[in-house]
RNA sequence: GGGUCCAUAGCCAAGUGGUAAGGCGUGGGACUGCAACUCCCUGAUCGUUGGUUCAAAUCCGACUGGGCCCUCCA
């Protein structure tokens, strides 16, 4: 398989450190409120990976972190500790807060087909990890105190840099003007490992710690939850690309320095959903969650049918007509499977051709609009028969994930009954040529998600 | 200011040096009482401009236009 490493800026080939096995780390929502499709983009990108891995044939070994603890606020950048403010904005307590949107996230993840990890892991249950690691990190003089807080020394860290690209001098520290600088960093570019200064009044979330009552920075509970379960070499680590820098470049900086050697090979981002005037989020335009979709009267699915037939690493614009497309071409696809006759009837040839292929496109940097025109292919193929048509889409869609093969929708035998009813009624209508009737007959079905398909064998339907 | 990514038909997009996959939409046709469904047909020389090469959408340079990052946003 073949990936784009941002560490070096180039496509290549991908080797777990154990033949078989892949690490994997990945970000996991802060949760201070609902979610939206843009971030869930980057959890459809991830899901993806795990299961074109698993296709490939590797055992995955998979870890998110939930951050529930508090966090700057930085859409709007005021300042604020954004668990806090959810809370104040909502009356509960920060761990309420926490509690109800982890179950919000995983609820709409689930609506997209995404996986839960097998180790999701609360960055709040952690917090033992982090304080050896910072023990650790000040033994070998990698961090100071100063100011109450616990900084890491970024002069300290091996080629700093390495995954940002950026260039010390030339980097506008601070600019965001809200944001304050501790003046007592030896470099501006030091972060925090352990505060215990909060800036914040009512700071809820306290441990005590041999720096004194305090909670951690933001990065090491990543790397913390990363060890603790994944011990200390990583295969994969992935995130949104605005997570590379700092958030990454810091974590690399500070495990590779408690562990004294290089910690992942590979890091993995996913770009952004756009609006159309650039980067979604939650304090500008629209909010768009997938419960704001399925008002609207989509299939999340639809959603995700839109990602995959894009790129995870080009940006995405986000428009209600490209999602209409997304849709109809998703409904219009799902159709044409149901279509397909199940009369068990496999021929060998050609399925290992286009398994082939499929692995092909997943080994393509996880090319999943390749994966979705072979689905085309293969509907397209005569050499095939239907049932190896659905063998093979059913087997691309344990990657995919689109429930391109479901059930016939059932249906009551009352409301079956009542459909043959009409059905017969407009036959009646049309022998009159009482073409008012009929039509209203069949606009009133279609009303109730029932469409009437006129053969020349008579009319059946359809359930839409 | 620095870094980074991107630029293929109305839209999404494949293409990784040998003369442009696929999907949606549009238009036309078949089917129909009219439709829906379905089926058939239908479009681009690849942002601009130099260069490398027998050959470039594909490699290199410049330019133009966008997005993102630069201290806690996926």
């Amino acid at each position: 398989m073949k990936i784009y490493n941002t560490l070096t800026k180039q496509v290549e080939q991908f080797t777990p450190n154990e033949e078989g096995i892949v690490r994997m780390y990945t970000c996991g929502p802060t949760v201070y409120h609902y979610a939206h499709i843009g971030n869930l983009r980057t959890y459809i990108f991830e899901d993806i990976l795990e299961k074109g891995l698993e296709y490939l044939g590797y055992d995955v070994l998979r870890v998110m972190n939930i951050t529930d603890v508090g966090h700057l606020d930085s859409d709007a950048d005021t300042g604020e500790d954004k668990m806090l403010k959810g809370a104040v904005r909502e009356g509960k307590t920060v761990y309420e807060i926490a509690d109800f949107y982890t179950r919000a996230f995983f609820n709409d993840a689930a609506k997209l087909n995404i996986r839960k990890p097998a180790i999701t892991e609360k960055a709040t249950d952690h917090v033992d990890i982090y304080i050896k690691m910072v023990e650790k990190l000040l033994e070998e003089g990698y961090a100071y105190k100063a100011n109450g807080n616990i900084y890491f020394d970024v002069t300290k860290a091996n080629d700093y840099y390495k995954l940002s690209g950026k260039n010390p001098d030339e980097l506008m520290v601070g600019v965001r003007d809200t944001v304050e600088e501790d003046k007592s960093k030896k470099n501006p570019s030091d972060f925090v490992l352990w505060f215990t200064k909060s800036k914040f009044e009512n700071q809820e979330m306290k441990w005590e710690s041999p720096w004194g009552v305090g909670y951690p920075g933001w990065h090491i509970e990543c790397s913390g939850i990363a060890s603790k379960f994944l011990g200390e070499y990583l295969d994969i680590h992935c995130g949104g690309v605005d997570n590379a820098f700092p958030h990454h470049t810091n974590e690399i900086a500070q495990s590779e320095a408690y562990f004294g050697h290089k910690w992942c090979n590979y890091w993995i981002h996913g770009e952004h959903l756009n609006d159309a005037t650039g980067k979604m989020s939650k304090s500008k335009g629209e909010f768009l969650t997938v419960s704001l979709l399925e008002e609207k009267g989509y299939n999340p699915l639809s959603y995700r049918y839109f990602c995959l037939n894009s790129h995870y690493r080009n940006q995405l614009v986000f428009t209600y007509e490209a999602l209409d497309g997304a849709e109809g071409a998703y409904k219009k696809l799902k159709s044409k499977i149901r279509q397909l006759d199940k009369t068990p009837d496999l021929h060998e040839s050609n399925l290992d051709l286009y398994k082939w292929r499929f692995k092909e496109a997943i080994g393509n940097d996880l090319n999943t609009s390749t994966m979705l025109t072979l689905v085309y292919d293969v509907l397209k193929d005569d050499s095939l028969t239907d049932f190896s048509k659905l063998y093979l889409i059913a087997d691309f869609d344990s990657v995919l994930s689109l429930e391109l093969i479901d059930d016939e929708p059932s249906i009551s035998d009352d409301l079956a009954e009542m459909i043959h009813k009409k059905i017969e009624e407009r036959n009646e209508a049309k022998k009159n040529k009482d073409y008012a009737l009929a039509d209203k007959i069949r606009d009133d079905l279609f009303d109730q998600g029932i469409r009437l398909v006129d053969t020349k064998e008579g009319t059946t339907y359809e359930i839409v």
